[in-house]
DNA sequence: CTGTTAGCGCGTTCAT
DNA sequence: ATGAACGCGCTAACAG
């Protein structure tokens, strides 16, 4: 008996009701050639007839019909999507790293799941449940805390991952920020200008960056021969607010620093409410060098010295490690850490003159 | 003869090579029950032997199954997914949208795929196509330009779309916020202060946010019985460059303004870098208030009088229309407008009170 | 070069 | 309450 196909309308709706989009049976009904040659047609396959071709894409065109990705992924084994597990979204840090991935994503035909954890362990896990669920065909992921389980079940599950700004112990690929480097280069400034007394408002001392960072501050003093003044170096949550009580703290104190460097941008933006509360000035009173380089730096009054970060390129070469472990999953694990640029503005006085910074790509491969 | 299943591995490998993730048919082999029991026990299906289900649920755990989303939603035609459009990823009222957007999404078991069409229309379009492939459930968008493509043919394929921010003229759903009365507000405080040469640094004409907050800027002179002053409204791109550039020029002229209100939050920057650039105090020479509060008004010096905009909300609110839209199409359409609030502070002089803001969630519903 | 066939992993009828 | 069949829209073998 024939092959009787029951009756579907295609895509042009003729009643009220929307109508099903037309699908790859319905551009073949209308081209006159057989689904596997639509199919051939539309994934550029080589060997179709340009006059195939031709009335393939006609048809298509006629019925406004889009590909069904989500069947041809599930037939073909091959997700074109990658997840991401970001702690805050709001943060600019991010969503730079964001639009670098989803440019270098998109390019390569991918299509990108965006999830915010809201530095929620729970949602955390929720979202990483979420991506395995999509099967993903990797994920993108900052950790929210020191042993987050969500790390923990997607690197059991062996899905390929790259960690990004906060690298975790284990061999996975990561894209991060020189956090020492530029912290050194942040204080060193300092120091060249006069100063000793430097405080340091750094963040939870579980992350890999905020630990790189502290490095990086030690690094300059020892570097100048010089004592770390420990007692100046306080952890704070990477918040607006927890930038403005630790700069508080410092500032009450009865040996007051002359100057500070606050190692996130939220930070940065607390510390500043503090000192303007105390009514002191900058950088007559206190000179200011804040960690990550945001467009508000040159609004401000003086303009603020800062550590430009190369986040959208983390991002990208981030994503780009991404494709091509799912490429080859065999590959030795890579760890991509960009160089940073001090950005001398007005906020710690001296000469406002371009320093060097070191953009020289530091690229260490790990055993797989 | 028998249905001979071919051996497939369980889910852990016991060799190097990445096994594939166990799917329904490896648990439903371990729980010794059938494939579809399996699937009404993790659906959460009414009619289920609490026997079977806590095999399944057993099995599903020893195994580390997870469900596969890509097949469950392609046979129940069924996609818990949205898209979202944005044409600039870095501008923190869109990260704040999507912030709102990812909450309501997620709790709703929708996934987001998050798309930049970095103000391009042709980008624009391409992403329009890739989340039609993704055969999403319904899109955010907010258009990048004054006739766009993309949206036509969005609008033309029947997908379910709510405008964000820029409402295009067709009946489609949409949420934004009030710049019409966020305007008027902030411009009243600077007649209240007795400013009347008020400068008006605002966006492209064709965007109907723009558009609004002109039309809030023009309402409050009338008010207060005054004339506009159109040569004091300057239209430049939503960009910190835009600002600067068309503050610059506010600042060269003859009749130099005394205040100026300032569009968005980028070009609030830029202008102030003008003013900065041009040795002005703040408010003494200029009293400057902008639209979006955002996180660093506070750290500037003085604090930026602001418009408060509830961004969340307005991702969130708009999540909630699409979402209400996909489950009844026949649904008239709606358009949300959520109040502002004028966050009073020192950039414009005065008493620093707060003032009462319209808080009124104006709601109109248009035709279907 | 093109058509036919057999599934991808799962939900959903039908039987029982 | 459970199992067997069929098909979502598409790709990938094979045959012709």
């Amino acid at each position: 008996m024939g092959n009787v196909s029951r009756p579907r309308d295609g895509g042009t709706s003729h009643d009220g009701t929307a109508a099903r989009p037309a699908g790859i049976r319905e551009v073949a009904q209308r081209a006159g050639v057989a689904i596997s040659s639509v199919s051939r047609a539309l994934s550029g396959h080589p060997h179709v007839s340009p006059a195939v071709r031709a009335r393939v894409y006609e048809a298509v065109r006629a019925l406004d019909s889009s590909p069904n990705r989500v069947a041809r992924e599930l037939r073909s084994r091959r997700r074109r999507a990658a997840g991401v597990i970001i702690p805050d979204i709001t943060n600019p840090f991010f969503t730079s790293v964001v639009d670098g991935i989803e440019a270098v994503l998109r390019r390569a035909g991918y299509c990108l799941l965006l999830t915010n954890s809201n530095e929620d362990p729970e949602r955390e896990r929720e979202n990483a449940r979420l991506l395995r669920a999509e099967k993903v065909a990797g994920i993108l992921f900052t950790p929210s805390g020191p042993d987050s389980a969500a790390y923990r079940e997607l690197a059991a599950s062996g899905l390929p991952m790259v960690a990004i700004s906060r690298l975790p112990g284990g061999a996975v690929d990561g894209g991060t920020v020189d956090c020492a480097g530029g912290s050194a280069a942040a204080v060193a400034h300092l120091i060249a200008l006069g100063h000793r007394r430097i405080g340091f408002v750094n963040g939870p001392a579980w992350s890999s960056s905020v630990q790189e960072r502290q490095a990086g501050y030690e690094a300059a003093f020892r570097k100048h021969g010089l004592a770390v003044p420990t007692d100046l170096v306080l952890h704070a949550d990477l918040r607006q607010s927890g930038g403005y009580h630790a700069m508080r703290e410092l500032l009450t104190r009865r040996d007051r620093p002359t100057a500070v460097y606050v190692g996130n941008n939220l930070m940065t933006l607390g510390a500043l409410e503090a000192i303007h509360e105390q009514g002191l000035r900058i950088p007559k009173d206190i000179a200011v060098v804040g960690f990550d380089d945001l467009p508000w730096a040159t609004s401000l009054q003086p303009a603020l010295t800062a550590v430009r970060l190369p986040t959208f390129d983390v991002g990208a070469s981030a994503a780009q490690l991404l494709l091509e472990r799912v490429e080859d999953p065999q590959r030795p694990v890579r760890t991509l850490v960009l160089g940073t640029r001090l950005v001398v503005r007005a906020s710690c006085g001296g000469p406002v003159v371009q320093l060097p910074g070191n953009d020289s790509r530091l690229e260490e491969g790990v055993c797989a």
